[in-house]
DNA sequence: TTTAAATTCAAACGTACATTTCAAACATGC
DNA sequence: GCATGTTTGAAATGTACGTTTGAATTTAAA
């Protein structure tokens, strides 16, 4: 028989356990199309059929190894979001965005340097293709999401809709690049910098930098003409 | 015979050229690895052994793709940098990001829609593994990319360099990851909001976002630890 | 027109992949 | 200890890929 993600196998690290534990770490590091299943059971030395035995096939693979993570994480984050639309005044946009720090960390729990891979998968997941995964993401979790854009709103009422719609994607492909490629940019900093950067580092240099960026004053019309004049564009 | 990528065939449109418009399109919708040889070949109406022909692999098309907008932005850029860096009093942030409007959107002269194929194209150059365009950037460009630096770090003197360095990186996926998302969320906008959005209106609600987000003031220390308190990691 | 080079073409090659199969090993309750 | 259900194992299947090949065709110079 196969599936029973979420139950309690535990005890000694069970097939399905060394199967999550090596294709996230090979997902992470490669991104999931790049990943061959062979490279996933040869790491977890189990066997190539184990993982469509357990988990039914490699698309499915990827799902449960994201929800092993955002079964922790948002319902934590739905508890936050929840308490701060509680209190009477607005919160801070640098308030709401804080409210991510502690459910990221405490993925660690979950896995060692479990923050650094949720977020290196959750970049994957988007910027790969896999259509199934943005379908899996707002499927489940749409309406957590929904709470985080109000917050945002409360926070920053001179904003336009459309504007708070774009700035908070831009927002999300800020973190979901940098943890992509996070690796990358840890040993860069390190040499150049002689800077030992963590993924907890790494999310407190994105807090200031995010909430300047959404808050940012939102440029008129003549702002934008003036700044990039003439130019017609044939594009579209 | 093979190569000759910057020569003039021109004409009516040549084999090698259809390759590279079929293969542009694909790459920035799929990603290379996702995207095949026979999809190419298919869509370009040639047969499939012309790529190996003309370009020698798939990886060296994958970097002619990218030459053709590179050769034409990065002498652009690098002119506009060099004309900023000889002005005497500091340029301010919203001046040095505002250079890349024009030359991005000349991209559309060298085809249609080529601004934003090129930025969906950069987004998978760095997004995908593909170690070899790292390393193709570097090494052709990235003087170029230094005199930016250099102009940020002007514009911006209170920022220490490794913040810098964080900041910019951060800046490059939100355009990065903007723009490879960029047809889903053009249409989810005009949905949602009736709001028409091409390319140059993206760029322009960029420059604002990221002017203020690499300009935000550095978080402290005591500011970074009450913020996130507690919560030891066990990553790393 | 002849000739040689450049290009196209259909076919095949070798490799890697996800998935399936089915027998063997294992565990578990009776 | 046996029988039953679960898990593993080695091997094979079929598909898709990038690349190579060599003959056919087109191009362009002599």
């Amino acid at each position: 028989m196969r599936l029973n993600i979420g139950g309690v196998m535990s005890v000694k690290h069970s097939t399905q356990h060394k199967i999550l534990d090596a294709a996230q770490t090979l997902f992470a590091e490669t991104g999931f199309t790049d990943t061959s299943l062979r490279q996933i059971t040869s790491m977890a030395e189990v066997n190539l059929a184990s993982v469509n035995y357990h988990f039914g096939s490699k698309k499915e693979l990827i799902q449960a190894v994201l929800q092993r993570y955002l079964v922790v994480l948002m319902p934590r984050l739905d508890q936050e979001f929840t308490r701060l639309l509680a209190v009477q005044q607005p919160n801070s946009l640098s308030q709401v965005l804080s409210v991510f720090v502690k459910p990221l960390l405490e993925l660690n729990k979950v896995h060692q340097n479990g923050a650094r891979i949720f977020l290196q998968l959750l970049g994957r997941g988007y910027t790969d293709v896999q259509g199934h995964l943005r379908w899996f993401f707002n499927h489940h979790y749409g309406r957590v999401l929904d709470k985080l854009v109000l917050l945002v709103q409360q926070a920053c009422p001179d904003l336009p809709p459309s504007e708070l719609f774009w700035r908070l994607h831009f927002s999300l492909g800020t973190v979901v690049f940098t943890m992509a490629s996070n690796e990358a940019l840890a040993e860069i900093a390190e040499a150049d910098f002689n800077e030992k950067v963590d993924i907890e580092g790494v999310i407190l240099r994105l807090l200031p930098y995010l909430s300047a960026a959404i808050a940012a004053p939102v440029a008129t019309v003549t702002q934008l003409s003036h700044t990039a004049p003439a130019m017609a564009s044939e594009g579209r």
